[in-house]
DNA sequence: ATCCGGACGAGATCGCTGCTCTCGGGAGTG
DNA sequence: CACTCCCGAGAGCAGCGATCTCGTCCGGAT
């Protein structure tokens, strides 16, 4: 099947050079500056050629969404990969700071993907399975956790209403198996932590308010993983 | 002094004009859409004569930032004006519902104020007084039940990192006075979790998660209230 | 009452954008 | 060899932000 003619190969490689052409832009300029006959030029196109490859200008930022999403996915699932596998709390620390990371080495494809979606547009379904990779890793350190029944319980929660324990019995079904509904909940509570933080980080909302922001993180993450009851190992 | 002449009237009236044509469009299309020239064309001026009244395009959107900032601050003071002072806990379930509230009604408004900065705009200083103001809400809210002793303890955290410990001093000094480090350490934690939930919901990350919006962050907010220590009234 | 400076709106213009269409050449297929 | 189809170039369109010039008219000072 691998067996590309020339056409194919040479597609495939212009292809790549616009998409990597598009990334330095957005590098430099973010997303909303995105020209797509700047990009045409730094490949050495004409811009009516990278029509050719993508539709529309909204196509290309899909493609690289996408690649983003894939890349910040990759980057968390490897920080879970390299750490042990009894300690919950060490394993939440480091996939948020894999996430932060990623996020300050590339603030404008994470402006991409949690700011200000672009009016308008619509991300397709091609964009939910990479998206859920990231949230993938920071789930599977409570499902794990919880599997083994090493959750601390937390305190006692009033009860949640019916419905929305309906709601989380089926989020953990997909996302957290095993896990009861009260420890979904910490979990998403825990999960809008993580990314509003890296998100005021990076949007400027820590100016004036903290400096030192790896201690910070750190100690946020860790609060909230004692939020969500993982147990230090 | 307010002894206004014909013109200054004129002017006043119509800079308002360009806002308000600004901030429909704003509310249709968002801020990265936000055109010069169909803002003239609304108001039924040539798109050079706007230049009279706005320098540049970035000008009337900072214009619309701050009244933005004003508006969502002025909607959190009023929200803790309109609670009883005695449940803390409900105070900030009062707050953080009107940010939210506020949020859904002004979607681009929000994502403009919280949402991916745009690339090489620099913030002015005039918007970092409106800015605080719905941070002050909140924070007044932690910090009067601090000042009044009815913070529950929290979990026994480790003890705070040294440099981070006189940030967080200087913080309380001048958002939450008399709170100890503890104590703005988990508020600055509960206020990132506010927008991050925010932000989540509107940008669309919610989707396919959870339905039951208002009861998932009512319970989140307050949860996030047990954990600062906010007591129930 | 007159006069002059300054504010103001209109219009033209520049360089940029996303996108469409047409044309010509060359690579792969029969 | 001939045909098809892919691809790049180029022209063109409408729209954008921004600047400049040119009349006009208001308002305070003389």
């Amino acid at each position: 099947m691998p067996a590309k003619t020339a056409r194919e190969r040479a597609r495939a490689e212009i292809t790549g050079e616009i998409k990597e052409a598009a990334r330095r832009r957005i590098a430099a300029q973010g997303a909303v500056g995105l020209s797509l006959r700047a990009v045409a030029r730094d490949v050495g196109l004409v811009s009516s050629a990278v029509y050719r490859y993508f539709p529309s200008r909204d196509d290309l930022i899909t493609a690289l969404l996408v690649d983003a999403y894939n890349d910040i996915g990759r980057a968390a699932e490897e920080a879970l990969a390299a750490t042990p596998a009894d300690d919950p709390a060490a394993r939440w620390r480091a996939v948020t700071r894999a996430i932060r990371h990623w996020a300050l080495a590339h603030r404008h494809e994470y402006a991409l993907l949690y700011g200000s979606p672009v009016p308008g547009y619509r991300a397709p379904e091609l964009t939910i399975g990479p998206a859920s990779r990231v949230t993938g890793a920071l789930a599977s350190v409570v499902a794990d956790a919880a599997r083994a029944g090493d959750l601390t319980a937390g305190s006692p929660a009033p009860a949640l209403p019916p419905a929305l324990r309906d709601e989380l019995v089926r989020v953990a079904d997909v996302a957290l198996p095993g896990s009861p509904p009260d420890v979904v909940f910490r979990a998403l509570v825990a999960w809008t932590q993580v990314f509003g933080l890296v998100s005021f980080e990076l949007f400027g909302h820590l100016e004036n308010v903290v400096e030192d922001r790896v201690t910070f993180f750190d100690r946020a993450t860790a609060a909230m993983a004692g939020f969500v009851g993982l147990p230090a190992g």
